[in-house]
RNA sequence: GGGAGUUUAGCUCAGUUGGUUUAGAGCAUCUGCCUUACAAGCAGAGGGUCGGCGGUUCGACUCCGUCAACUCCCACCA
């Protein structure tokens, strides 16, 4: 079948891609296969895909086809996640501009907002998926908020809580203003902030609330809040503090009279050893005042502003607040100073607002017991981390987890299934009705209009933390008991995950302690951590600096296999990733060099009865035998997540080794034909590599495979067997490469000497132990082999031991090459002498193992050889 | 402030318990080629005192110490 010219991938891409799911290629149903299982880490619902998600994908999607082609059942399950925050800004944002506050419309119309804006996004990423040849299960798709998914979130909610694992407490929680919600310490980001250190005069009070002469000073980063202050603290053991014991102060502008408290927590080296105790904002002054039995004033509203208990600056944003405050400060003569202090400052990981210390209630969900197992399961290798180096950083969290704030004051999520009764009881059942049940177990009177649910939804990771049990069988999370069903005994655990490192915690680990407490078993065995895809120059992708590629506009440009061969590329595990479009193009064209090999070996005319020419075998028993090494190497790579060292084995072997040296030494000359065995075995080969090379890229190799031979409707590459490696012949393989090297230097030679290719040399060879490929040396060399030494004027070298010399008359400067064997000489005596200066040193002797030593005396035995050929060619020159 | 990691060719990285490595690869660079699959290509070439210093050892890219630079994680000294 002819071939275009040129490889054309969108054509090919769509094509074979509907295939594929006409065919129901990537549908996996149990068998008595063995399993290979992932589940994709899912997406947010209306996200759309960055180069972040090509990367993890890619991978997963070489994870899986490799396992598929290994025999194994695999089964990727995709689905997306319906991200609280995230989503819930997007739909808030949009009413926004239709008009409408979220204030002003119920939940229940929320929510259908919401949903609309969900079916309307949701899915794009997964479309876009397909464009990169993810060959994900979709009949298996799944989505956080499906009923059953949402439904088993909330029996583990009620489970824990039953368990007394989770709790409803006030706590300082860190409070997003923008987003309207607490999150989870996880969901905090410190960066140090430039800000101001204020240094604030607070008037001690007669007693009968007016200011005497005395004062004190404070520094705090926080004017705004001066408000709020219930006391001031000192070290007691701070002498220059003695005089303020027992004294009350007054608070700058309000002029409220605050206790003067003596507490261990305050450092008298920093600051000025007063500090100012604002304990409804700040997570330490809120323990110094449960200490003291301080009052609680909360002056900052969920949006970050001043309320009228702050009496002044009411309604100002707490920023805005600062800034005024001061000038008030200043004009009231109470701020003394002002330094510049950079400290780190809290920000949302979602909205990147400051994160406002906040006394709320909210639900936890206790972590110890969780944590310990989870640690478990990484300690004793169930779980590996690759690479390793994340098992340190797994383990510095899981000593120091904090319980997890799983509640948060948002509407798009699993709304918690606490009941509030007008007693003042809280009832925690999966349903109304069974809420109502223990409602009325408590007190028979109570009716449903009684009960008041929370308000608050979970946390999106609360969810999440089942996905790799929840897509087979919801019923189970919460449920222990429920006996699993077909598929999640068939596919749990699954195998591999492939995620990024910066949700180690949020979902990682998260995914083990709910695996571990609902199914006794770890949720997979390997997880892979990729880095994070950087530009060129370091600098982390993103919307706002403008330096993230589309990959859609990628795949369009280069194709799919191309963008995958890009990304996989530089992608070592764990190290970040620098993108570069170079390495897309170093993809398309390999496709383009998979595409030529296909059509030379498909254009050639092949003559049955002719025989096997000896160079012809020798090039099938080497590429054999290379093959059997390659795919040796290709899957301990695999084995140990080296993906991009597979990748790059496979592309040595099919652009160097097969393209530039098989194929051009099998290749008939001009005009004739190949012999009928050389050419079943090419093809043969060519068969095998585009297999090898299928999971990495897809696409081309299903096009190829399928026009290479008639194939069955229905029948697909992707199902073939990976090729298998034999056993491989080392020393051949060596004494191939020897004669390669000769043929380099043949043609350094024609290059340095201006000597055509075509025109045909003699080459003198020293000694018979490469004759037994001559054959191929002649072929690729263009030169009759001959024995011994080249006589007067030649150009020689040396491959291995074994000297070479090509005879030259016409074209040798004997001076350039007498100066050039000279310099070689020179060389190999001092490393003779290197190796000399070893091997008479009696510390090696005595200490070195024998084959070390050995080797040292196979080194100075070949540079004897290779001085004496040396020696011998310096001879022929006429010296 | 604590911890972890990284540092090998212009760039991105391999280098598996110290000795078959006289340090490799891909890309980039340079030179010559439109050679009957491929110029998105072919052939050839150059390029590194393995971050600095010190130590252990017969022997160090590899182990130890120290310094430096960078990265990440954790940490609310107001």
């Amino acid at each position: 079948m002819e071939l275009n010219a040129k490889y054309n991938p969108s054509e090919v891409e769509e094509k074979w891609y509907s295939y594929w799911i006409n065919n129901r290629c990537f549908h996996s149903e149990p068998d008595s296969r063995e399993p290979y299982t992932i589940v994709i880490p899912p997406p947010n619902v209306t996200g759309i895909l960055h180069m972040g998600h090509v990367l993890n994908n890619t991978l997963n999607d070489v994870l899986i086809r490799k396992a598929r082609m290994d025999g194994k059942n695999a089964c990727w399950v995709p689905g997306t996640d319906h991200a609280s925050i995230a989503t819930e800004s997007k739909v808030v944002a949009k009413l926004k501009g239709m008009g409408i506050s979220k204030e002003d419309i119920t939940r229940e119309e929320f929510l259908k907002y919401a949903w609309e804006w969900k079916e309307e996004h949701g899915g794009i990423i997964l479309k876009q998926l397909r464009k990169l040849g993810a060959s994900c299960d979709w009949d298996r798709t799944k989505f956080t908020m499906d009923p059953e998914l949402s439904k088993a979130v909330i029996n583990t909610f009620v489970y824990f809580y039953k368990k007394g694992l989770i709790y409803r407490g006030v706590r300082m929680v860190n409070w997003d203003p923008e987003g309207l919600t607490a999150v989870s310490d996880e969901e905090v980001i410190h960066r140090d902030t430039k800000s101001h250190f204020y240094h604030l005069k607070y008037y001690i009070s007669d007693g009968a609330g007016n200011p005497t002469d005395d004062y004190l000073v404070i520094a705090t980063t926080r004017p705004e809040t001066i408000m709020a202050d219930a006391a001031i603290c000192v070290n007691p053991k701070d002498e220059r503090h003695f005089r303020l014991h027992g004294k009350k102060v007054l608070i700058p502008l309000i002029n409220r009279e605050i206790p003067v408290i003596e507490d261990d927590y305050v450092e008298m080296d920093f600051g000025t050893g007063c500090l100012k105790v604002t304990p409804a904002h700040d997570a330490h002054d809120y323990e110094i005042g449960l200490r003291h039995n301080l009052p609680v004033m909360d002056i900052i509203d969920d949006h970050g502003r001043l309320n009228e208990k702050a009496q002044i600056l009411v309604g100002q944003d707490r920023f805005e607040a600062r800034k005024n405050i001061v000038k008030l400060l200043e004009e009231s003569g109470n701020l003394v100073k002002v330094e510049e202090y950079t400290s780190p400052v809290g920000y949302s990981e979602r909205t990147n607002a400051v994160i406002e210390p906040k006394l709320s209630a909210q639900w936890f969900l206790k972590m110890e017991d969780l944590a310990a197992k989870a640690l478990e399961s990484v300690e004793s290798g169930n779980v590996k981390l690759i690479p390793d180096k994340y098992r340190n950083t797994y383990r510095h969290w899981m000593e120091n987890v904090h319980d997890w704030c799983i509640s948060r004051q948002l509407w798009w999520g699993q709304q918690i299934p606490a009941y509030y009764l007008p007693d003042g009881k809280i009832v925690v059942e999966a349903t109304p009705e069974e809420a109502l049940k223990a409602a009325q177990a408590i007190n028979p009177a109570y009716t449903a209009a009684d009960l008041r649910q929370d308000e608050d939804v979970l946390d999106t990771w609360f969810s999440s933390w089942l996905w790799p049990i929840s897509v087979f069988d919801a019923e189970r999370p919460g449920h222990p008991e429920h006996k699993p069903n077909r598929d999640l005994s068939y596919y749990y655990p699954t195998n591999d995950l492939v995620t990024g490192p910066d949700i180690l915690f949020f979902w990682v680990a998260r995914m083990i302690m709910a695996g571990n407490e609902f199914m006794g078993d770890v949720p997979f065995h390997n997880v892979y951590l990729t880095g994070i895809v950087r530009d060129k120059l370091g600098r982390k992708m993103s919307k706002t600096l403008g330096n993230s590629p589309d990959p859609l506009d990628l795949i369009a440009k280069y194709g799919a296999d191309a963008v995958r061969i890009g990304m996989l590329l530089c992608s070592s595990a764990g190290n970040d990733i620098f993108y570069d479009e170079s390495q897309v193009e170093q993809g398309r064209n390999f496709c383009g060099k998979i595409w030529n090999a296909w059509r030379l070996i498909n254009g050639w005319s092949v003559d049955t009865k002719a025989e096997q020419p000896a160079y012809a075998l020798e090039a099938v028993k080497w590429f054999d035998n290379l093959l059997s090494r390659t795919i040796t190497e290709v899957e301990d790579h695999y084995g140990k997540f080296r993906i991009s060292d597979a990748l790059m084995a496979i592309y040595k072997l099919f652009w160097d080794d097969f393209c530039s040296w098989y194929l051009e030494l099998v290749k008939p000359a001009f005009g004739g034909a190949i012999d009928g065995i050389t050419y079943e075995a090419t093809v043969s080969f060519f068969d095998k590599l585009i297999k090898l090379i299928h999971p990495v890229m897809p696409f081309i190799t299903e096009e190829l495979w399928q026009v290479m031979d008639k194939r069955n409707p229905g029948e697909t590459i992707m199902y073939q067997r990976t090729p298998v490696a034999g056993p491989f012949d080392s020393t051949f393989l060596g004494k191939f490469s020897l004669v390669q090297d000769a043929i380099v230097n043949i043609r350094a030679i024609r290059a340095q000497k201006g000597i055509p290719a075509k025109q045909m040399l003699d080459l003198y060879v020293g000694d018979e132990s490469l004759a037994e490929l001559y054959p191929a040396l002649s072929k690729l060399g263009n030169v009759n082999v001959k024995a011994g030494a080249a006589e007067g004027a030649a150009a020689s070298f040396i491959v291995g031991t074994v000297q070479m010399s090509v005879p030259l008359a016409d074209f040798v400067n004997v001076d350039e090459e007498r100066s050039k064997l000279e310099a070689d000489l020179a060389y190999q005596q001092k490393f003779l002498a290197g190796v000399r200066s070893k091997l008479s040193n009696q510390g090696f002797v005595a200490h070195a193992p024998e084959a070390v030593i050995a080797a040292e005396r196979k080194k100075e035995a070949d540079a004897l050889q290779r001085i004496e050929a040396l020696e011998n060619s310096l001879k022929a020159l006429g010296l």
